[in-house]
RNA sequence: GUGGCCGUAGCUCAAUUGGUAGAGCAUCAGUCUGUGGAUCUGAGGGCAGUGGGUUCAAAACCCAUCGGCCACC
């Protein structure tokens, strides 16, 4: 896996880039859409990639290890054959589930012990076992197996469980050494910093993971609920200890605002499940601000939902049409709110990339915070 | 026609049996950051079918009347 920085913003760290890999090179800075159970939810993959011009997505290892199996996968010849995606894929590893989902968890220096959000069975995670898993679902980039931290958390906790993350990369590294892809093409293993909210773990954990020299680097551990400046001051932190060399993804982020900030700070990769979770939930993102489609005000206006997406849904549908759709609880609802809002993020990445390349981000992208913030 | 039961928020229904009406759903609005069609939070909304009466006090008791359901003739 390749990365070149093909333009870099005078005021700012952001910077535009190209990431080659197996399935295909990727522009960043690049959006990437959640697609936890090998589909990004409501979103055929042929809309993903012509309508919304998604150029990567993700799908997780926790999830897909559950449902349907990796025998299944296996069998499928992989995660890109099973799902229809011939472009990059990113999985997780898992560990943030680990966090998020399961109420009953050991953690252990050997890995992690927790029970199945579906059928409550017993599962043991390890770097290496995740490193295997990841293998065989055969995604381009794989993530580390990661402890996140959650927010707020004790110095002396925060440290623990940072020091075991950097032991468990260690394991995972080593694992991956030992042993072949399963498919004939190239993975590539992110590592994460964690490190809570302390600027002197962060430093430590951001150099620990530098020094691997793996082909790019992930920040996990924010946006669990700190706020935004604190998220800002740490992605601005951590980046100035990470390669500029190699690209930079910032795990789990976030609004559009995070992703101009963000993007300005250096950060070349984010993903969210924001887009789709809130569209679904009627939240639509656009260029002039966000609205609430179920809101009254929109019961007759006829308008186009965005006229500025040509993505044939944003610039098809209307406004009055939408709200309709969501208050009769109609599942076109949920598509149309799906494509809009990954259309709006994966446009938005890339105008900032156009903006970085031809030197205008910085005034652009302070537009832009200003008026994405607004609700409509 | 006679007898019985019932009428409380938009809907379905509560209220320790006289002490100045609540819930669920719906509506309206908010929440959502390595997935959650979820969840949670808040708000608006009732001349108690109608008209009388008893009482310090009535959704509750009495009378009349209107409407609905059931049984009998």
């Amino acid at each position: 896996m390749k990365f070149k920085i093909v333009g870099a913003d005078k005021n700012s760290s952001a910077r535009a880039g190209e990431l080659k890999t197996a399935h295909g090179k990727i522009e960043t800075p690049i959006f990437m859409p959640v697609g936890t159970v090998g589909s990004v939810k409501a979103v055929y993959q042929q809309q993903l990639k012509k309508d919304i011009k998604a150029q990567i997505i993700l799908g997780n290892t926790y999830h897909l290890f559950l449902r349907p199996g990796l025998d299944v996968i296996r069998e499928a010849g992989g995660l890109h054959k099973f799902i229809g995606w011939d472009k990059p894929i990113l999985t997780d590893s898992g560990g943030y589930q680990v966090f998020s989902l399961a109420e009953k968890r050991k953690v252990k220096e050997e890995g992690v012990v927790f029970q199945s959000h579906i059928d409550g069975s017993k599962l043991l995670f390890t770097p290496e076992n995740v490193m295997d898993k990841q293998r065989v679902l055969g995604s381009d980039i794989i993530m580390a197996f990661d402890e996140c931290a959650p927010y707020p958390c004790e110095y002396s906790a925060a440290k623990q469980s940072m020091e075991l993350t950097h032991r468990w990369l260690q394991r995972c590294i080593s694992h991956l050494k030992t042993t072949k892809p399963v498919y004939d093409f190239e993975q590539t293993l992110f590592p994460i910093v964690q490190g809570s909210v302390y600027k002197d773990l962060r430093r430590q954990s951001a150099e620990t993971v530098s020094s691997y020299e793996c082909n790019g680097n992930a920040i996990g551990g924010l946006s669990v609920g700190e706020p935004a400046d604190v998220m800002y001051e740490m992605t601005d932190w951590v980046c100035s200890f990470l390669p500029k060399e190699k690209p930079r993804y910032l795990m789990g982020v976030g609004t559009p605002v995070n992703l101009l900030e963000c993007i300005a700070l250096g950060i070349d990769m984010f993903d969210c499940v924001m887009p789709t979770r809130n569209g679904r939930n009627g939240m639509l993102f656009t260029e002039q601000g966000t609205m609430n489609m179920k809101n009254k005000k929109w019961e007759k206006d006829f308008s186009l939902i965005d006229d500025t997406l040509k993505n044939g849904v944003s610039n098809f549908y209307s406004k009055a049409y939408l709200r309709h759709l969501f208050v009769a609880d109609e599942i076109l609802a949920l598509q149309i709110a799906s494509v809009h809002n990954l259309s709006f993020y994966l446009w938005l990445v890339n105008k900032a990339r156009k903006k970085i390349i031809d030197g205008t981000f910085t005034s652009w992208k302070n537009k832009m915070v200003k008026q994405l913030a607004i609700r409509l």
